[in-house]
DNA sequence: AGACTATGTTAACTTAGTCAACATTAATGA
DNA sequence: TCATTAATGTTGACTAAGTTAACATAGTCT
């Protein structure tokens, strides 16, 4: 069974998800992508609409492994660290999942979703925390949380353009469990 | 005296702002900017390299327009509103500042500039606001200031895909002095 | 005036996303 | 079984957008 390629359409998103990740979305591109898989260019519009279902696709992936790992963690900054952790080991990606996506997210529920689930996690982790806070001030520290664990990676990321280069940053990474409990039951 | 046009490289840029402030950098293209200067598609190459360039300075003009603002401002959660407010005032400029740049920033020393001065900021309100603090700890907090600050914007822009929707980002955004409050001294 | 620099235009090249027309392979049902 | 249909692939072409080269003209300086 199966045409000239089995599964192409598994086949083309891991490759640009290789690229993706080595290179930033940029650099992905359909004669590129099309040409790793041994297809002519337009193959791919076989199996995807246009070219944002490829980055959709790759973002959901992303939520997909967060969410997975997750699972593996058990405290509440542990949380965290394996959020930003992410950012650090898959920055490309992370870039996509982050960035200005730019895409039409009506289009895609299932990427809503993976995405829902992420958020969600930190709620649950944060409930189990701090069981006697009032409801909204749990749901308000969990915005803050998130809002600070995405622009921290940010800042890990790009901190050699900022003032606080290596020095502060390098430890908050290396110490990324003291960091969150420090800044979120201070 | 002037050639055909007085200052284009200045109306250049002003067209291409408001483009992208009005409709998001992905809709400004040469052709278009030129057409509203009324010169020729590559006239601009006589004033920039590249569109890069075009990109490094409105992404400049931003954060002087954050710098410029912050001086009205006296208290610290004065600072955080007047950044987020800003984020909300110029989602697309400030989806360009803050979004994946992809610009080599070492061509742009004045661009660093400005976003160096913006750091400061936070770190000098911060410096006055806790002064007993040892200096590390004042520059944690600082990090993990700008970081939250800067993550609240996009959920605040972005809120209707998560599953904080509509009430409490609500509420954060129109008491962000409160929120700010709350989440950096708690 | 003559030479040099700044600014602008036209035409063309390049890269990249996408579509239409056509070809072929698998699946389906009388 | 075999003819029809659906799925998958290819070729060639179109379009949009960034950029460059060659040329033209306007201002400046000696």
């Amino acid at each position: 069974m199966g045409y000239h390629k089995e599964n192409l359409k598994e086949q083309l998103v891991e490759i640009a998800w290789d690229i993706c990740n080595a290179e930033s979305w940029q650099n992905v591109n359909m004669r590129k992508v099309a040409k790793k898989a041994k297809v002519s260019t337009t193959a791919f519009y076989r199996h995807f609409k246009k070219k944002d279902d490829l980055k959709a696709e790759l973002i959901r992936r992303g939520y997909e492994l967060i969410n997975e790992g997750r699972k593996d963690v058990d405290t509440f900054a542990g949380y965290g660290a394996h959020y930003i952790r992410f950012g650090l080991d898959y920055p490309f990606i992370y870039d996509l999942m982050f960035g200005n996506t730019d895409l039409d997210m009506s289009l895609y529920p299932d990427l809503e979703e993976q995405s829902n689930a992420a958020f969600d996690g930190v709620l649950e982790a944060l409930k189990d925390f701090m069981p006697d806070s009032a409801e909204k001030d749990t749901r308000i520290k969990a915005i803050n949380i998130w809002a600070s664990v995405h622009g921290l990676v940010g800042l890990l990321r790009n901190g050699d353009s900022h003032v606080y280069k290596s020095e502060d940053l390098k430890w908050i990474e290396n110490n990324l469990e003291e960091y969150l409990q420090m800044t979120t039951f201070s």
